[in-house]
DNA sequence: TTTACATACAACCATCTAGTTGTATGATTG
DNA sequence: CAATCATACAACTAGATGGTTGTATGTAAA
C-alpha cells in the first residue's frame, strides 16, 4: 500500500495551488490547447504561461503532444484522482478517530438521550 | 453557484503541498494535540513546527483550543470536502468535454465497430 | 512573586517562485 | 534557401517560503 510518494503528492498539490494553472488544467480538460493559444488567454507573458505549462507537465497534470508546429497540451485526469484518494485517506484517517471516539464513549453509555 | 474563492483554493493546495503540514493534519485527526507534543515528532525547531500549523490554520484546516498552559491542534474536515469537491468538479469538466467529443463522433457514426 | 513551561513572534538567511525580456531552436510556408 | 510562426530556454528581479536563533508574553506551580 502507500504507492504513492512524497515527492509526487508535493508536486500535485503545489502545481494546484496557483490559480492561473487550475484554470489551464480547466481549459485543456478533453480538447487539449497549444501553448500560445493557451497564452492568448491570460494577461502576462507566453514565456510565463509556457513555465506554468511545464510546471503541470512535471506534476503529471498535463502532457503536450506535438501537432506539426504546435504543441498541444491535454489534461491528465490521472494525477487528479491520485490526489483526491489522498484527501479521502486523511479524511477516513479523521473518521476513523472519530469512531474510536464515539466507540469509547459508546462503551461508557448509561442512558444519555 | 462557485461559492469557492480562489484565494481559499490557493491557501488549501498551498498548505497542502507540503509533507510535513500533510502530516501534521493526519496527526491532529480526530484527537488533537499540542504545538509541542506536535512538534516533538519532527526534526526542526520548534518555531518551525509552529509556523507550520500557522499556514495550516490560515487555510482553515486546522484549529487551536486552548487548554490551560497548552494550546490544541484539531484538524477542520470542511475545507478537506471543499478541495475534493473543487477537484471533483475539475474532473467532470475533463468528462464533460470527452462526453461531447464522444457525443460528436457519435452523432457521426457509420458502422464503426 | 519567582520560577518554569508552552506559545508567540521578530529578524535573519538560503532557496524557490512567478514574473519579466531576450535569444536560440524547430517546423511550415514562400 | 529565406522568412515566419510556435516553442523552448537562459538570465534577471522582486517577493514568498522554510528553516534558523533569540526574545517576549501568557499560564501554572512553588
Amino acid at each position: 500500500m502507500k504507492a504513492v510518494l512524497d515527492d509526487e503528492v508535493d508536486a500535485l498539490f503545489h502545481a494546484l495551488a496557483d490559480r492561473t494553472r487550475r484554470d489551464i488544467v480547466r481549459r485543456v480538460a478533453g480538447e487539449g490547447l497549444s501553448v500560445s493559444d493557451l497564452a492568448a488567454g491570460y494577461d502576462m507573458s507566453f514565456a510565463a504561461v509556457q513555465k506554468h505549462v511545464a510546471v503541470l507537465e512535471r506534476a503529471g497534470l498535463v502532457t503536450k503532444r506535438r501537432a506539426g508546429k504546435r504543441q498541444i497540451a491535454h489534461a491528465e485526469v490521472g494525477p487528479l484522482r491520485t490526489i483526491r484518494s489522498m484527501l479521502a485517506e486523511l479524511e477516513d484517517h479523521w473518521v476513523e478517530r472519530v469512531q474510536r471516539i464515539d466507540d469509547l464513549l459508546a462503551g461508557h453509555e448509561q442512558a444519555g438521550s
